[in-house]
DNA sequence: TGCAATGATTCTAT
DNA sequence: ATAGAATCATTGCA
């Protein structure tokens, strides 16, 4: 009878509720918010899946199909020493049995038996199990670590952020309904475009004469644009070469007379 | 292959 | 919540 239910035990979940529990969380899509939640663990695996909800269905089906990977080799390798402990139990079953005709063995020595047997098979699939869910919180960790999988942007997305960074110096932080354009413009998710403002803001502050070039690239770009953008609005054809991008015209934007300025930088370096 | 550039994360302060 | 700052991890070029 304890054999049956020692068995009966290992068989079902117990042990195998944390697994599940792991991977089941790992597994979760959706990540909405906070919810009641069953346990700590979960709430914090939302938590932290939160920060970074990219839709990225490639990578996410290869996370999958490691999941499965690992979670393949722990079942049959579970299923191995299953298998091993039955054929040990019988083994020493037949054994004592053989015994039986010379002394007397009692049916409590034989559950006592039995009993240590699946003892130590038991502990050696909390091994596994150990090893298995470390497998997985290492996958997990890794598969949440976008750095690890960083691409930069397009030439052209680049070219689209900076567009809109040296054109808005004077303040470049961009409208949550601006910065869904732009990213919508750049292929790009919108915490991505509030990273990339995130991180040119304080780069540009940090350095301005490394980013002198580049600014006045852009805002030559950008003069070249609202001078065309006025000369359209007046009807005003005439034969200029727009090679030729003039200064100090009266519909200029207001952010390019900042570039030569400190106004949005004023570095201490101590 | 070393190094600068770059996208993402984490931590702190507001 | 958000920006700034520091830092991490990868990319791409010389």
């Amino acid at each position: 009878v304890l054999c049956l239910s020692i068995r009966g035990v290992q068989e079902e979940d117990p042990p195998d509720a944390q697994l599940m529990r792991l991977d089941n969380m790992l597994l979760a899509e959706g990540v909405a918010g906070p919810e009641k939640g069953g346990g700590a663990a979960v709430a914090a695996a939302a938590a932290a899946a939160a920060g970074s909800i990219t839709d990225n269905s490639i990578e996410h089906s290869d996370y999958r199909a490691k999941l499965t990977q690992i979670r393949q080799i722990y079942h049959t390798e579970l299923e191995k020493y299953e298998q091993a402990c039955n054929e040990f139990t019988t083994h020493v079953m037949n054994l004592l049995r053989e015994q039986s005709r010379t002394r007397p063995i009692s049916p409590k020595e034989i559950e006592r038996m039995v009993n240590i047997i699946h003892r130590k098979f038991s502990s050696i699939q909390m091994q596994l199990k150990q090893s298995t869910c470390e497998a997985v919180m290492i996958l997990r960790s890794r598969f949440l670590d976008a750095r690890r999988k960083r691409r930069n942007f397009s030439k052209q997305a680049t070219e689209i952020l900076n567009e809109y960074f040296y054109s808005h110096l004077s303040n470049p932080y961009p409208s949550e309904e601006a910065k869904e354009e732009l990213a919508k413009k750049c292929s790009i998710t919108v915490s991505q475009v509030s990273n990339w403002f995130g991180n040119k803001r304080i780069r540009y502050k940090k350095n301005i004469g490394k980013f002198q070039e580049e600014a006045n690239l852009y805002a030559a770009k950008t003069a070249v644009t609202a001078t065309q953008a006025v000369a359209a609005a007046v009807h005003n054809s005439q034969d200029n070469s727009p090679s030729t991008p003039n200064t100090g015209r009266p519909g200029y934007p207001i952010d390019i007379l900042y570039l030569c300025t400190d106004y949005f930088s004023p570095v201490d370096p101590h």
